[in-house]
DNA sequence: AAGTTCTTATTAC
DNA sequence: CTAACGGTAATAAGAACTT
């Protein structure tokens, strides 16, 4: 019995949000991200509204590059309190539209999955057909709540699994809803690219490029074994996602596995008071967040990346659990020092964070 | 030989 | 002065170590 899946994606949220919340910014780019600070800036966009993509920006591009498409553009900073506070309302909608005792799956502030399998379970022989009709209307009545409640549109893919419903939604955005039913799967994927595949970056995609591939189509006529020769273990997952098999279950996720805080500085700087009072300043915030989420760490990992934004890690294992500022802060400094001395470059970005975390009750 | 730990690479939002 | 990019997190894999 196949199941059916919907995943549901916030359009071009953050920037989504900023425009409901100042009607003034309707009809004009907007981009939230970094200070672009005059075409000087360090950071890079986040996201940004459907004007702002007309003139070539998007997510995760350099902030002065968006500048200098379109300084006139409306460049917010990210407020994520704001954001935050409305995925909760938004799950909350979701939370109602999931079967009972199966949970919803929420990916990031603005992705989650549901699954309906249970909307045929109940249904009769004779009536075999709607399931799939039936998951359209409750990806309709969800879509016009949260506009309803929030008033910010989304886009929602249905398909066998996980893996479908997200590319479904994917394709159809904006403001977009896809059913694929089983029996559409292989002409859905066939036409798309490999980079459409979720997990398929610009790495693989490229060593896919020299092989002659750019099309899911190109892709299946390779054979598992030739797959997993080129990319080990890897290529078994690629295969099976080539025919949109996916049997990963709808899981809400547990619990956090790390927490860490970068930063990147002004400038590049080889600076003692600039680099260990910012490095205090990360320790700090990362142990607070470690107290507020109460778990005890065993790993520490600080990040380095110099001027050539070449980035190393070096890490330390304790014997014991800690939730212990004094040894994060001893031992991340153990480690920076190392970096100093190995490498006499400039420094860049800089970063601590926290691993083999277990959750620590208060009595 | 097996289990940890350390490090890098890749991906995603 | 040529000028290529954030921050946070998960996951995988291999190398390097301990036991």
């Amino acid at each position: 019995m196949a199941r059916i899946i919907l995943h549901i994606d916030m359009d071009y949220f953050f920037a989504q949000i900023e425009e409901r919340e100042n009607p003034q910014f309707k009809g004009k780019p907007v981009v939230v991200g970094a200070d672009p600070k005059n075409g000087k800036g360090r950071g890079v966009v986040s996201t940004c509204n459907y004007l702002a993509r007309k003139y070539g920006i998007h997510s995760a591009m350099p902030i002065y590059r968006a500048f200098e498409l379109c300084p006139q553009a409306i460049f917010l900073p990210v407020n994520m309190e704001l954001y935050q506070k409305v995925s909760k309302q938004i799950m909350e909608v979701l939370e109602k539209y999931s079967a009972s005792g199966k949970e919803v799956e929420q990916t990031s502030l603005d992705e989650a999955y549901l699954d309906l399998s249970d909307l045929g379970a109940t249904a009769q022989k004779a009536d075999k057909t709607d399931y799939w009709g039936k998951a359209e209307k409750v990806a309709e009545k969800i879509k016009e709540e949260i506009f309803e409640k929030e008033k910010l549109t989304s886009t929602i893919g249905i398909g066998p699994s996980k893996l479908i419903a997200k590319m479904a939604a994917q394709i159809k955005k904006p403001n977009g809803l896809l059913i694929i039913k089983p029996n559409d799967v292989e002409s859905f994927l066939e036409p798309l690219d490999i980079e459409n595949l979720p997990g398929i970056g610009p790495k693989t995609a490229e060593k896919l490029m020299a092989l002659g591939i750019d099309k899911i189509k190109e892709l299946k006529k390779l054979s598992r074994k030739e797959l997993q020769q080129f990319f080990g273990k890897w290529g078994i997952d690629i295969f099976e996602k080539a025919r949109g098999v996916d049997e990963k279950p709808v899981a809400a996720k547990e619990t956090i596995k790390s927490i860490g805080r970068e930063h990147t500085f002004e400038k590049d700087t080889r600076d003692p008071e600039i680099i260990f009072g910012r490095f205090e300043e990360i320790i700090s915030v990362v142990f607070q967040e470690l107290l507020s989420a109460n778990f005890s760490f065993r790993t520490i990992t600080v990040i380095c990346r110099f001027q050539d934004f070449e980035t190393h890690t070096k890490s330390k294992t304790l014997p014991n659990q800690a939730q212990d500022l004094k040894i994060l802060r001893s031992e991340a400094k153990k480690l920076l020092l190392r970096f100093l001395i190995e490498k006499p470059k400039l420094i860049r970005l800089l970063g601590v964070r926290v691993s083999s975390l277990s959750p620590k009750s208060v009595d």
